[in-house]
DNA sequence: ATGCTGGACTGATCGACATCAGTCCTTGGG
DNA sequence: CCCAAGGACTGATGTCGATCAGTCCAGCAT
């Protein structure tokens, strides 16, 4: 039997994966490694570095300004392939800094690219996943240009909870999350202090409170009727690929 | 001889395809469509519609909030796929509205991804116009969340005509852009008055002129440095995968 | 114990951009 | 020819969130 990790969790909710395939998937995996948390793995316009898949531990991935702002694209979490995209362009248009310590295993994109041909529903998959993956950045899009800092906020706890629940890390309840004030500003392109403030408006609200390293959905229902959070772009009742 | 559309001239940019390759992604087009300026070809939540690849013309994909705001996510202009993502998810989290007038092909998914399994290297090869429209996104998010509306507006005028150069629709002097300022807000996440002075101030600066329908660029550098513009993740100078 | 550091938190002030309420010009229809 | 509609454009006013300048607390090293 192969092992469960949560990648094939994620892409067996895409595309049913039959057995052979599975073992193609993990041929891909390479080494193993450990980052610490704070140095980062990738920088701006480096070329010809690695991709990985995240096994534990959460990382971000975002973009600096001359101006020493930047902006957090996204927070990957298990699962999540790490530097994928600066691989396929062959430069990196953005860093990658782990959030916590973090373990993840190295793959060649050679390999995956060969595994194509052995396995196209694994295109398929991949392909699903980056598609996911840009619906996420998507609707991050929409909320920094569209949504004010609280709903903005409400959003981003929603649609982290619901990314976490999928690889069995979260649930309506809520979860354990690393994130500090200034990383949640630098995703939600807000400065830490308001963060804070807008922390404290969803927490009196009886919404949700985050507190000591864990989100929790006071309210489920009301924190997504205010944020209009709707997850059917990640939401499946099961593949949908047989 | 295959014929040289947009898309193959993007693609080819990417992977240098084949004949076979090519007469596969030939294959792909179905039948010829047509849809008017202002009427939307997909809404946002309809589920199962088909992808297609724009032929002339420019559309737009968005979405709208229930307090009647939308965030224009990207501009899609020759060569670029229609509706794609929302195929492979099965469902729509966004509409998409023809700017001008457009032609498209229709394409149907199924097919696409069996000629994955034929030739593999055009999945490498979609996977990799995927991954470019997503740092495109990115691009965007950092533009929105980070950058004030006189950056973010040349950002934009930037990267656009960066993408039409790519298909032969521009120059470094400019090119016709059929947008209004209507768009632009929506787009850039301000308000149409605003956009109108921004624009105002780029002329004023001598680094860019919107008018009549057409972007000049006054200054390409000045107008590049002050946008922090960075075209690596859009720029080859041939295919790299061979 | 003492000091240092990082993160959470707060009040006061300021500025970028939204909103409101228009004008002007062009285009197309009756 | 006149009118309606859409797009570009402008001044006045209002507000959301940034910035500045702190406090407080827990954890850690000395």
């Amino acid at each position: 039997m192969i092992e469960n990790t949560p990648l094939v969790r994620k892409l067996g909710a895409f595309v049913a994966l039959s057995n052979p395939e599975l073992s193609v998937l993990a041929s891909l995996h390479k080494r193993r490694r450990m980052f610490v948390a704070g140095r980062d793995l990738v920088h701006q316009g480096q070329t010809d570095q690695s991709a990985y898949i995240l096994a534990t531990g959460w990382a971000c991935s975002y973009k600096l300004l001359e101006n020493g702002q930047r902006q957090i694209v996204d927070f990957q979490i298990p699962g999540d392939f790490l530097g994928l995209r600066s691989v396929l362009l062959h430069v990196s248009d953005h860093s990658i800094e782990p959030v916590t310590d973090i373990e993840v295993t190295e793959i060649h994109v050679a390999d995956l690219l060969n595994a194509f041909a052995q396995t196209p529903r694994l295109a398929a998959a991949v392909l699903w996943a980056a598609s996911r993956d840009e619906a996420m950045v998507v609707e991050h899009l929409v909320g920094v240009g569209r949504r004010d800092a609280a709903e903005r906020m409400a959003h981003f706890l929603l649609e982290l909870g619901a990314r976490l629940a999928l690889v069995g890390l979260g649930t309506k309840n809520g979860y354990a999350c690393p994130l500090t004030q200034y990383l949640l500003a630098d995703a939600l392109g807000l400065s830490a202090v308001h963060v804070n403030r807008v922390l404290r408006q969803l927490r009196e609200a009886g919404m949700a409170t985050f507190r000591d390293g864990v989100v929790y959905f006071d309210n489920y229902d009301k924190l997504a009727k205010f944020a209009q959070f709707d997850p059917s772009y990640m939401d499946h009742k099961g593949p949908l690929l047989r």
